[in-house]
DNA sequence: CACACGTGGAT
DNA sequence: TATCCAAGTGT
């Protein structure tokens, strides 16, 4: 009790004005509050973790559309799951929730375990916090949240020193939500809370005007809603540089290599990479020793949340391979296989299109 | 506990 | 254009 800030608010008091305000500004009609089941709200939840509504919509129809229940998820190849997942990142995401779907089919006869908090969280890439909006928007039972938005929301309306991602920090805003949290309304009181923080209390431009909870808010009274919650420490972005081998046969197609299962890219296939000219080398001695290298093209890069990756395309022509495994496959543009790729394997794919086109036309 | 993990929107 | 960071979790 001793690590909550002090309540702005008594509980019934502060769910009273944000019902109030959700009732006429909330977002009612996203697609995963149609057909509230336990799978829609999970699938939508773990989509939306670190990743905006706007971006999460088209991918959670397309999810929906190729797996309309747990069961068709479970029984999927991992490779359909991670090109549903393409250009949506935190690929782990996609990889955990094909996993846990094959663990629900095993382990809870096909019934994603809402009854218990603790049996939600023990699936891979559900946590306390997702847990939590799973029971609170599928049953209805009481359960607490915290994502971006409640942390925000409640950092500002309790000036809450510190940046939330340390651990003092979100075990107050984990009390306050706690705190605040009703016994009914769940449903309702969980969305509202994301909608509030998402729509008004916005991080660069909070709408104070509007605000049902203008008059207790200790940011706003001290004129500081922007110093609130604290910005995460900034460090230098680190540069790496690598090589990516496009590598064609007489028919155009494109080798690819299956990534390691975890780190980047996990389980996605991309072009073979290689961090130095000299290793480029000798994987072409041993896999391609027959192969005609192109001088390489202009280098481009992609940035990431941790570092910024320049990529250097080595394109190179060749027969064919003798055998390339279970782990290699040859990408014909023309007709793509169903498999994930990683942004700009996909966009420098894309732009090899039109070689495609032109070399299946001269044969 | 600090860091890895992706991409695109907002400012 | 550069920087921040969003419905977090796993290690």
């Amino acid at each position: 009790m001793s690590e909550m800030p002090a309540p702005v608010l008594e509980p019934e008091a502060f769910q009273q004005r944000l019902l109030a305000w959700f009732d006429q500004h909330g977002r009612h009609d996203l697609p995963w509050q149609r057909q509230r089941t336990p799978y829609r709200v999970w699938v939508s939840e773990i989509m939306l973790q670190q990743t905006q509504v706007a971006t999460v919509i088209p991918y959670f129809e397309r999810f929906m559309a190729r797996f309309p229940a747990l069961g068709d998820l479970a029984e999927a190849p991992q490779d359909e799951v991670l090109h549903l997942w393409t250009g949506l990142g935190y690929y782990a995401r996609g990889r955990n929730l094909h996993r846990a779907a094959r663990e629900v089919m095993m382990e809870h006869a096909g019934e994603l375990p809402v009854a218990s908090l603790d049996a939600l969280a023990a699936l891979p890439g559900i946590g306390r916090s997702t847990a939590g909006a799973i029971v609170a928007q599928s049953t209805g039972r009481r359960a607490v949240i915290l994502d971006g938005n409640v942390k925000r929301s409640l950092a500002r309306l309790h000036a809450v020193e510190g940046w939330p991602g340390r651990p003092a920090v979100e075990r107050r805003l984990w009390a306050l939500a706690e705190h605040y949290t009703p016994h009914a309304r769940v449903v309702d009181y969980t969305q509202a809370m994301m909608d509030f923080g998402a729509t008004l209390c916005r991080r660069g431009t909070p709408d104070c005007g509007h605000c049902p909870f203008a008059d207790v808010c200790v940011a706003h009274a001290r004129g500081e809603e922007r110093r609130f919650p604290e910005a995460k420490p900034k460090k230098a972005l680190p540069t790496r540089t690598t090589r990516m081998l496009v590598l064609r046969d007489a028919e155009g197609r494109v080798l690819l290599e299956q990534r390691p299962a975890r780190g980047l890219w996990g389980g996605l296939w991309g072009l073979p990479q290689f961090d130095d000219p000299e290793t480029l080398r000798t994987w072409l001695e041993v896999h391609a020793p027959a192969a005609e290298l192109d001088p390489a093209w202009p280098a481009f890069h992609h940035t990431f949340s941790h570092f910024r990756l320049e990529i250097t395309p080595q394109p190179a022509r060749v027969d064919g391979l003798d055998s390339i495994g279970e782990t290699r496959c040859w990408y014909d543009p023309a007709n793509p296989p169903r498999l994930g790729l990683a942004a700009p394997v996909k966009a420098l794919l894309a732009s090899l299109a039109p070689f495609a086109l032109a070399a299946s036309e001269g044969a």
